[in-house]
DNA sequence: GATGAATGAGGTTTCATTCAT
DNA sequence: TATGAATGAAACCTCATTCAT
């Protein structure tokens, strides 16, 4: 493609055979990070293995090194990737534009289908709960992945409660916590729930009655007219 | 040379010298569950070392080999006393002798503080899951830890339906997975959620006010009135 | 892509986009070296990095090579390039022309001076003694250094007895060796002295009080009236 | 040969021919450490290889680990070794039971033929000066290795002075140092000096001459009769 | 039951060097 | 001259596991 005009240079001088083609010298950054988010996915941080990274992407080993310098910046270089492609996905929301019921049911379509799109950042996800977060601590692109999207619901739970339709108390975080929850958590959990519940829960069908289900909760949650309060408060802990 | 005196003793009094009190030895092997427990909770089945578990329990490495016979098996121990206590904890509810309302709200009261006690246990299902639930489906003990609950909470449904508190077509196993969602995630997710929300979500406060978000989630889904369908399942992938 | 602007421009103008000032190119190969020096002397030849090389001095890696062919080689180019300093050091002495006495005080004086200057070269030596002289034994420039010098010591050595204020049996080349040693392994073994001893011995003070008593020692046995025979020869080995 | 002794228990149950025989399990701490001495002697902490170690050794790798931690901690393990050996000869020199002049005389034969002896210690030393005395600054045993031996130094120049052999303003650090250098040097640079002097330093012969010109050297500097003051004051720096 | 020593496979990382332009 | 990308061998170290008593 972009490289053609090069091959009237070695005319002169015959290639070697064992030089890989010039595409790929390029992409070989990319393509340690590609190969590298599968395996991190696969295996989480530790399970994951830099020969396996080498082996499937058929990389010199060292490259590894010379792009990223260590497994654990790797892991960060792929986690950050993650989150920017997410939060791109959470900017062109825009659920200002649209009334508020549909503008919930849409976040919660969309986050769903993110999480149901995205498994290899739920495997991302996993890993670095097990390590209490220590990557993306340090990581100033997932701190401020969300930082966007919390204003929007705020906005959206402003004018639901306004115009009647949304119960008026909600908390914003509390609010995305749950959807991220019933979203999140079925693609993350799905092998043991599969297990405990004997049922297949990955099946076309089974994914979209899930979603059904979880819009039916959120919006169920936030049209609820309350009448009595819940015991909850006096029975934990 | 100082074994040397040291056999003669032995031949009089056997077990005695620099060996630990019987109390000590008989639960060596539980000691080694308890000690490989944290460490699997901490770090996950790869993260875990052996030798970490030998050096916090002080016990001798061969000892772990002897009793379970491999890192792999002791992991599926640790996972089985663990859903052992969960099917004990499940197995004294009792749901059937209260009414629907109180029962689904006993009910995600009970599993949410189930979690927050057992914070070693999500640790091991978020390694398991990492590992597509490898460990578990071969473990019976698993498998079958919910088989009676989703009997409990399918006749709660039925009960609540028939009498007009509840909505009717619920399905049982999708509101397990959805109440399991909100509690475990909240624990699972939770140092992940902390650094991407930017908010402390350990603090006895909140974590008293996400039960009772919850049990507000929960019960208004149930008692939702249906008025107009969603858009789920037009949008959904 | 911004690659093939830059052939069109080379055509006309060669050698100038982004190409570094003429100074500097022409002395990429002297840097080189400087820099090499630096890092063979810290480091000695085993732990020198060539990365640390073209890092320090902002070389490209390749240059090291297309210059110098290996690590090496390069290494001994640095070992040449220190000992030509030092001949031409002692290609300046002219001990003949002044009063015996006056010559080895300033033989001493001088070469005390050249090491204290010459904290590199003491790094390649110290290396090179670990190797066995691997590399100078090869390196005529080094072979030949102190040609010159022994003479010189040699006709002081002999005026000096004729005129009565040396004793008369002195070895030049032990003579050497051991101006050599109080003064070399003062600056070589700073370190480690300075930690067994627990004293400081980089001060000013101190080091020039170190060569005050350096030529004591060496003028007090010049100028040794033998009395009585010593033991040494049967006390060695 | 001292194990014979345990074949009898073997009839009973037959030893696997792949186990090493008791006495070598029961040294492999030990023998690690000679063979560890050898290599850093010849090559310097950085240019030794653990891999070497293991080979001449024949030891499995992960025994230096699991004895000594690492390269650098098995490194420092041999100098405090080696420095532990000196220190009991040191101990051992007795010099305020003899007259002064012999006991100096003593003390630098002693000395030398320490270091003819240990060529192991030249070379640790030698990469130590490299390293700026890294490993030695951390060790308690190297740094007080020569403590009792100053004080020694101190009162024989005492009696020296007081009894007229010796001239009085000597500084018993200074003292050592030179006579340090003077001996150890000899056997540190010998690679270097053997090139660039064109003479083989390493035959007994001139060895043993060595040794009687650092005694000449040392007791000609004690003895001397200061008459008028050198200039090497004015000539430094 | 219990122990300290030993094992070997494999893990991450580093290094000097070369390729292709 | 000069460069960024690539290479492969080998370095240090770690891990689960087993031996021999």
């Amino acid at each position: 493609m972009h490289n053609a005009g090069r091959k009237e240079i070695s005319t002169k001088q015959p290639r070697k055979l064992k030089s890989r083609p010039a595409r790929d010298r390029e992409n070989s950054k990319d393509r340690i990070l590609v190969v590298a988010a599968e395996e991190f996915a696969r295996r989480g941080y530790d399970g994951a293995r830099v020969d396996e990274i080498v082996r499937r992407g058929k990389i010199n080993k060292n490259l590894i090194y010379y792009y990223y310098g260590s497994k654990e910046a790797l892991f960060v270089a792929v986690l950050e990737s993650a989150y920017l492609k997410l939060r791109h996905q959470l900017d062109t929301l825009k659920l200002d534009d649209i009334a508020p019921q549909e503008a919930i049911e849409k976040l919660v379509v969309e986050l769903f289908q993110f999480w149901a799109s995205s498994t290899e950042f739920i495997g991302f996800l996993t890993s670095e709960n097990l390590y209490k977060a220590r990557h993306i601590k340090k990581s100033p692109i997932a701190r401020t992945a969300y930082n966007n999207l919390i204003g929007q619901i705020t906005s959206v739970l402003e004018r639901g409660a306004k115009c009647g339709v949304f119960r008026s108390e909600v908390d914003p975080v509390d609010l995305y916590i749950s959807i991220s929850a019933l979203g999140f958590q079925y693609f993350a959990n799905q092998h043991t729930l599969s297990v405990v519940l004997g049922r297949n829960l990955t099946s076309k069908r089974v994914v979209r009655d899930r979603l059904r289900h979880i819009v039916d909760v959120i919006m169920g949650y936030l049209q609820y007219k309350k009448t009595k309060g819940s015991k909850a408060g006096s029975l934990s802990e």
